[in-house]
This record gives structure tokens, C-alpha cells and sequence, in this order.
DNA sequence: CATTCTGTCTTTAATGATAAAAACCAATAA
DNA sequence: TTATTGGTTTTTATCATTAAAGACAGAATG
């Protein structure tokens, strides 16, 4: 019918704890400093105390709010079981999409999606609206989406559009000064590579967290709002894929690793075409990947 | 309190404007026909036809479905004013953005929006969930939205990231085969711009429709749906300004035809880094130009 | 007298109820 | 068989309702 009073429960709640050490007959603060300590507006604060008033916990006379009798731990208020937030949303959805093999142009329904992310109708539809803006999905003349799913069409484009502006931020990056924070970055991501080729052998699984840090330190080079949205997006989408293509994980690991040490390298002695070069080479590989999984998913089912 | 039976308004009425040259006691059409015919569910055409029954004009038995006399002109059903289309909300909504009638920063109500713009408030909502990807609001924690506005920093950024886009098509244009069709459609824009060159004194200010499909056509080289769905928004956000700044109009867009033909005869040339460089020379002015009209504007309120 | 605090009121956003529309299936007429 | 319709279920768009947030003025405190 109307809002939830989740926020009056989880103040209520929290306000029990911070009284429990309190000595009975001790006075409380006032409700504006009430309200910045839970993080609430004082409206929530007030309704907080009149509950707690009614409750017999405390006493409210004029201003002076004091504390009448230790609350109890069964006097918490029951807490619904929440909605997942928003990130969380994100990675349930994309984990569905990316692994769900719908052929493209199904339509989704949000009230069957929001019973199945356990989300309320509306933010599901907002989530949906921020999407279509990346064309995973879009919206149906008259009601509805339609999941135009992640085929290799996209995949490609995907890979493209990442080979474009990481090839910018290449160039970009030799031409910074050797004072710029990226070069140190970069020796340590280097040191990093290193050490995980010396422990590949057991350590294999930690080289996709290190790609993703590597794509983003080069990527960081160009400090564009655009540049950094693509790059989050990409990396989550080629994040996924890696968790499912476990086929010869570990070589294509190791050849990965000297990819991007080859690339160092070339970018440490600010030879620029080397560079491109190298990078054009392991973005080559890494399309070939992504595009190896999607179809090994695909046949799977 | 519920849906709005505008469809089925607007469904009656066409239906009168069928049926109005129709003889009496013609048999109309099956209800899956109509629903074609209309455009419309069978649903909607049910319930126009049991309203048509009603009102005397058809007389239904069995699945024959006879009109009885010819409908009035007054008996068309009257239609609420209705809300405006998702493409004239974003028109207006970013007219109103980028004109700066609004300071960055400030919060949006999507309450106030909706009665603005004359939109329902879940429309205004998922409208700015997909304005949110672009960077130009944002969602407040707890309710609400937040302008981020379209600052010189915002400027900038997209006038970057135009230029490694619009560079890269540059590049991949001049390996294009001569017989492909793009090199048909830019001798055809060439004689555009030479047409509109003569006549200029007068007809100046259709420079900037022919500048929107020059860069246009330069894109669709990249054949890429993330390449195509930037120079979307960069088109529409460099379009809104041309409008503006008036300060020297003329003499810009003779320099940028200028710029426009030598970027031309560079490509028709299969010249690429001649034609980078005249390109990277023309963006640059078109950057400089944003971030004028930006200035001016800003200081004009 | 300035500052802090509270009572009251207005505005706004999230949610459930609900009507309209779409989709589906079985039955029937052609 | 094939096309059409009647009945039913599912789903979406819209609206009323309520919780939360915020603003303001007046009261209380130091």
C-alpha cells in the first residue's frame, strides 16, 4: 500500500543498542543529534521515541528524554527480509544474462524478474531503463523489455570499441611524464606479474583479478568519464566470461602474463608502436577468448 | 488508480473512421482483422465492439457483426489531453538541461518533473535511469535524483572522446574498397557542401543539419552499435548548442566547410594521415566552439 | 541575545491495489 | 482442417496511500 517503515525498525533497533549500556535515568541526546548519530531525519528520530515512549522504555517530558528501564533484546522490532541493493541486483542480473542461453529478442517480464531477484517491481524496472542504455536490452513499443542478449555480434563490437580506447590510452600513456603517478603504478603491477609467474603453477585463478587491474591501470592513463564507464562495463562482462571458460586456463594465463610484460616493457622504454603493437596482439587474443567462450556456452547450453 | 483506457478510446474513434463510409448492414471484418487493422490487441478490439453494441451502431450475433446505422460525428469518444512521446520528453528534458536554467548539482524531484513536462512520474523516472549512464545525473542515496549538469568538464571529456572515435573511423575509412557505398555518399555530401559554400550569405544556417550527417557519415564507416550509439549523443548535445551561440555564425560555419572539404579530398585521396590531420584541426575547432557557446552561456545565466 | 531544540506542516518518493491490455487455451463455426 | 471467438490468466501502467524528509517558526536554554 504505501512505504515501507523499514527505516523506522532498523532505527528503532539501533537506538535500543546504544541505550542498553546506558544507566537507567540517564537523559538522551537531543533528537537532532539523535538523528545525525542513526543516520536518519529527524522525522524517523521522533517516531522512533514516541515508539519507545509508548514502550515504557523512556520518559519524554518537555525536552528531557530519560531512560526509564533497560530494554530487552526480544524488544528489537522484526526486520523483513530486506531487498538486495543495487550492485547486487547488477551482478545477479548479468550473472543470469550472461550464462542464460535465451535466444535474442525473448521479453522479459519484471514482475516474474523482480519475484525471481527479489526486488520490487519498480527498481527492477529502473535497473532495466539504466541498461538498455547498453544496448543488453530494450524497451518494447507497448509494455515490456526485450532481452536482445550478449551474442557474438555483440561480443565483437564489445572487443572493438575496447581495442579502440585502449589503444588511445596506449599512445596517451608514453607521452606522460616519468614524475606521473602511472609509471609507478605500472612497475608494481609489473613486480605483480612477475611474481605470479613463479607460482603459476597453483596460483593460476588469481590472473583474472590481475588482468582486470592491468586493462584499468593502462586505461586510467586517459582521465575521460566516458573512457572510465566503458572500461567498468567491459571488465565486467569479460570477468564473467573468464569464470566460465576453464579450458586450458592456465596456458592461456601464462600467455596472457607475457602479453602484458611484453607491453610493460614496451611502454617502460616509451617505445610507442611497440606497445601498440604488443597490446594489439593480446586484445586479439583476449577477443579470440571471449568469443571462444561464448560459443563453447552456447553449444553447452 | 489504474491504467488508462486511452487505447481503446483512440481504437472506438478509428474505428468510427472505418466505419463510416460502409453501407448499412455491412459485416465487418473478424476481430483478429480489426485488431491488424487498428493496431491494437484483440482485447481492445472486444471491448470497442461491445461498446459499439451498446451505443446501437452494431448489432453482434454470434460472429456476425452487422452496423446498424451510420456513427455521428459526435459520438467519437473524447480523448485526454495525452502525455507526451519518450523522444519529445528527451528533447525537452535536455533543452531545458542544457540551456542551464538549472544550477549543477541541484537535486531533481521527479514530482515537479513530471507536472514540467507533462509525463507521468514512473516515465520521468526511468527516463533519468537511462539519462544516468551518460553521466548527467546521478541517483541520491535515499530518493531523488541529482543533477550533474553539463559542465565544461563534461564538455571537454565528450569532446575527447569524440575525437578518438571520430579519428579511429577516420583511419579505418581510407581501407574501405572504392566500391563500397560510403565513398558514393561522401562525393555526394562533397557536392553538398560546395552547394551550400555558393549560397552561403543567405542559407547559412543549414550548415549545422548538413555538419550533424557529415559526422554522421563519417561514423557509419565504423559499422560498431557502441560507436553508433555515442555519435548519437554527442550529435544531439553539439546540435543543442550550435543553436545558441549565434557570435560569429557565419564566418564559423564557412571555415568549418572549408574544413569539412579539405578532411573530403584528403579521404577521396586515400590520404590518412592527411585527412587525421585536417580532422583532428576541425575537431579542435568544434571543441573550441562548444566550450565557447558553454562560456557565453554560462555567464549570460 | 544567540543558539539550540521541538512542534507543526508541506512536499516527496516508495509501495500495493487495481483497471486496462496482452496472451493464452479450449471450444466452436465455417 | 482452418479460422474465429469466448473465457481465463498474466502482466503492465497508473493512482491513492503512507513513510520519510525537509522547512519554518516559536519556545527553551545557556
Amino acid at each position: 500500500m504505501a512505504r515501507t517503515d523499514a527505516r523506522l525498525r532498523q532505527a528503532y533497533n539501533s537506538l535500543l543498542d546504544l541505550l542498553a549500556p546506558l544507566p537507567i535515568g540517564a537523559s538522551l541526546m537531543s533528537e537532532v543529534k539523535l538523528a545525525a548519530a542513526l543516520g536518519v531525519s529527524r522525522t524517523v528520530v521522533r517516531a522512533v521515541l514516541a515508539r519507545l515512549a509508548s514502550a515504557g522504555i523512556v520518559q519524554i517530558i518537555g525536552r528531557d528524554k530519560t531512560l526509564l528501564r533497560q530494554p530487552l533484546a526480544s524488544e528489537a522490532l522484526a526486520l523483513r527480509d530486506d531487498y538486495i541493493s543495487h550492485d547486487a541486483l547488477e551482478a545477479r542480473f548479468l550473472d543470469w544474462v550472461l550464462r542464460f542461453d535465451v535466444a535474442a529478442g525473448t521479453s522479459l517480464n519484471v514482475t516474474q524478474l523482480s519475484r525471481q531477484f527479489n526486488a520490487p517491481p519498480h527498481v527492477l524496472a529502473e535497473f532495466l531503463a539504466s541498461l538498455s542504455q547498453s544496448g543488453l536490452v530494450e524497451r518494447r513499443p507497448r509494455g515490456g523489455w526485450r532481452l536482445l542478449g550478449f551474442t557474438a555480434d555483440y561480443a565483437l563490437d564489445l572487443s572493438d570499441f575496447r581495442q579502440v580506447l585502449e589503444l588511445h590510452a596506449i599512445r596517451h600513456l608514453v607521452t606522460l611524464p616519468p614524475a606521473h603517478q602511472v609509471w609507478a603504478d605500472l612497475s608494481a603491477i609489473k613486480a605483480e606479474h612477475l611474481a605470479l609467474w613463479a607460482r603459476l603453477e597453483t596460483d593460476f585463478h588469481d590472473f583474472s583479478a590481475l588482468d582486470g587491474r592491468f586493462h584499468a591501470l593502462i586505461n586510467s592513463a586517459v582521465p575521460n568519464r566516458f573512457v572510465t564507464q566503458f572500461q567498468k562495463a567491459i571488465r565486467l562482462i569479460f570477468h564473467y566470461h573468464y569464470q566460465w571458460d576453464k579450458t586450458l586456463e592456465r596456458h592461456r594465463n601464462a600467455a596472457a602474463i607475457r602479453e602484458h610484460l611484453q607491453i610493460i616493457t614496451a611502454l617502460e622504454a616509451r617505445e610507442a608502436e611497440q606497445a601498440v603493437q604488443a597490446a594489439r596482439a593480446h586484445l586479439a587474443t583476449a577477443k579470440e577468448a571471449l568469443l571462444h567462450s561464448l560459443r563453447g556456452h552456447q553449444a553447452g547450453g
